[in-house]
DNA sequence: CTGTTAGCGCGTTCAC
DNA sequence: GTGAACGCGCTAACAG
């Protein structure tokens, strides 16, 4: 059996408030005491129990953690990187992959209330009203990550969809193409509908109309981006550049190019999101928007905790990462505007 | 406040533990008041505490799951079917990220044993004493994946490391190829040494002998794969294939025969391991051994899960799930048995 | 400063 | 069948 506080209590001598007084260092105790006390626990090598802790104090040491998808590098960095700075401050992470799925993310948030978790972190590129609705009911700190509260209602973290979309566009149109396809998630994002604005935006200012037919509303993996591809590429007139929304996606319509004999970047340009380590990697290298994932996974975690330990006056924080253009070889210049076209 | 069993004995004017037996099912209860109470749970939504209750029962609801590395998607892909498979019976998944590091592996088995986790996954190609240690002397249910364990202490689930290699080594030898390179992890990991072996008794019965200076002892990412390449193609006599023991290091490995003048397969092929995603849509694509990652999680799970049920007589298994060579283009066959060269 | 006591929320004897 | 009472291990009043 496991020895408990009773057991430190009497070998030291003292009564377990003590011992509890000196390892909290809630209350001063006697130097000798402490002392006393101090090195029966060494000798016992006795550990506080942390469920009996919870139990009284209503917290757990337990953080959730809410994301999307697992198998997505970019998001399995991003939980890396959560873990390792919460793991620094004594919080072990939950792990709660929702797949999208609203009864599962209702499910796991209940769960994590039940267990006290002392914060959860929320990937999600679009909460849910029910999602919102959960966090103003129920006091557990909370942090966004990949979507910006506007209303203040809630701390978040997220790179400038808008602008990211919108530079990326740019990019491209001074690279002088000017029929652009953008193969996006689902506009039930957020995030996509952000990027759409931004990339309208930039085509506007190029005096560029928008044309519905040039947007894909698939999803963020390799199938997607495939999909996409082969739909588009299924067309007379092809646009010279394709704006992803992430990588993977880049990679699935570079595979689609490859499959429907066009050369990337030669025949068409394809720019990636995210820039997983595979992003520089691949052939042809992707020319991509850097997310600072990482970073981001700690400040996420860093800003959970301040909001945590001063519950009382910690302001919520709307926190804004740059992005940045890496240029590589998936994209290439066009002098003449000509349509890109099938060989 | 969350109501408690308190108010729903209140209401439905019942002692707690009447509500604490129908709701258990652990003592016959009348039909009548058993279902006044439920109304009453209905009613005020209650919950049952799953800390007060881990308390008593020692038990938790919670599965740790250790892992090496978590930005690998070989890796994240376990991690989704592990949790995945948990969350449908009701069980959460504490994340822990060791990477590699031996302090925070013990740090985290030992918060987990007071956390009271109801078992733990282990994923480690090479268990170190002090985890064989912790196991024996405190009775968690635990599972290991990506190890098998010989001597029956433990479940575990895992490929046969040994055939797996075997196989691929002589895959590349019915190829016509004579000279092959091993780009492998540390031998500290039993894995590397068991296929380290395969490879070696495949290449045994083709009558070759095993030649020290083409063994690379890196790691499992694209940077690893890289830096062995570089070094490799740095010498004259250069072999016509390279097995790598993960994707990664075959894509990194690739990276580093392109930088190098070298075409793949044309000069040189290239076998990875795992069959990740991006394993066929990488470009060339990837000739690999294929590990069922998902089903592997999926098994590890429910092992786990039987193991904690029946705790008694749960006989310890080591299950082998079976591998599969998949070909694709990174390799190729050779006819004359000269050695590969620079251009 | 230190010990005694009362819970935290729930499962479980033990009497009735 | 059902309820009162105890205890899981610990923290936080409350006395002294």
């Amino acid at each position: 059996m496991d020895i408990t506080i009773k057991d430190v209590a009497m070998k030291a001598k003292v009564s377990i408030a003590t011992v509890s007084r000196v390892l909290n260092q809630s209350k001063p105790v006697s130097q000798a005491i402490k002392q006393r006390v101090l090195e029966v626990v060494e000798e016992l090598e006795y550990n506080p129990n942390p469920v009996a802790r919870s139990l009284i104090m209503k917290e757990s040491k337990l953080i959730g953690l809410l994301i999307p998808a697992i198998e997505n590098t970019y998001i399995s960095i991003f939980v890396g990187a959560i873990e390792e700075e919460l793991f620094k401050n004594n919080y072990t992470t939950l792990l709660c992959n929702t797949k999208r799925d609203l009864d599962i993310e209702l499910h796991y948030l209940k769960l994590l209330k039940e267990k006290y978790v002392d914060g959860v972190v929320l990937l999600t590129s679009s909460p849910k009203p029910q999602q919102i609705e959960f966090f103003e009911n129920h006091a557990v700190p909370v942090i966004f990550a990949s979507h910006t509260d506007t209303e203040g209602r809630f701390a978040s973290i997220n790179i400038d969809e808008f602008q990211a979309a919108y530079d990326a566009t740019k990019f491209l149109l001074e690279s002088g193409h000017r029929k652009i396809a953008f193969f996006g998630g689902p506009l039930a994002y957020y995030q996509i509908v952000q990027r759409l604005e931004g990339y309208k935006q930039a085509l506007k200012e190029y005096g560029i109309e928008y044309d519905d037919k040039l947007f894909y509303e698939q999803d963020y993996d390799i199938e997607s981006g495939y999909r996409s591809g082969m739909k588009l590429f299924n067309n007379d007139e092809l646009p010279t550049a394709i704006f992803c929304v992430s990588d993977m996606v880049a990679i699935g319509a570079i595979r689609a190019a490859e499959d429907s004999g066009l050369r990337v970047p030669e025949d068409i340009s394809v720019m990636g999101f995210d820039d997983i380590p595979i992003a520089g990697a691949y052939r042809p290298a992707l020319t991509t928007v850097r997310q600072p994932v990482y970073e981001l996974g700690v400040q996420a975690a860093q800003m959970l905790l301040r909001q945590i330990q001063d519950k009382e006056n910690y302001v919520k924080e709307a926190r804004i990462v740059p992005h940045e253009i890496i240029e590589r070889g998936s994209c290439r210049k066009v002098t003449n505007n000509t349509q890109g076209g099938k060989l």
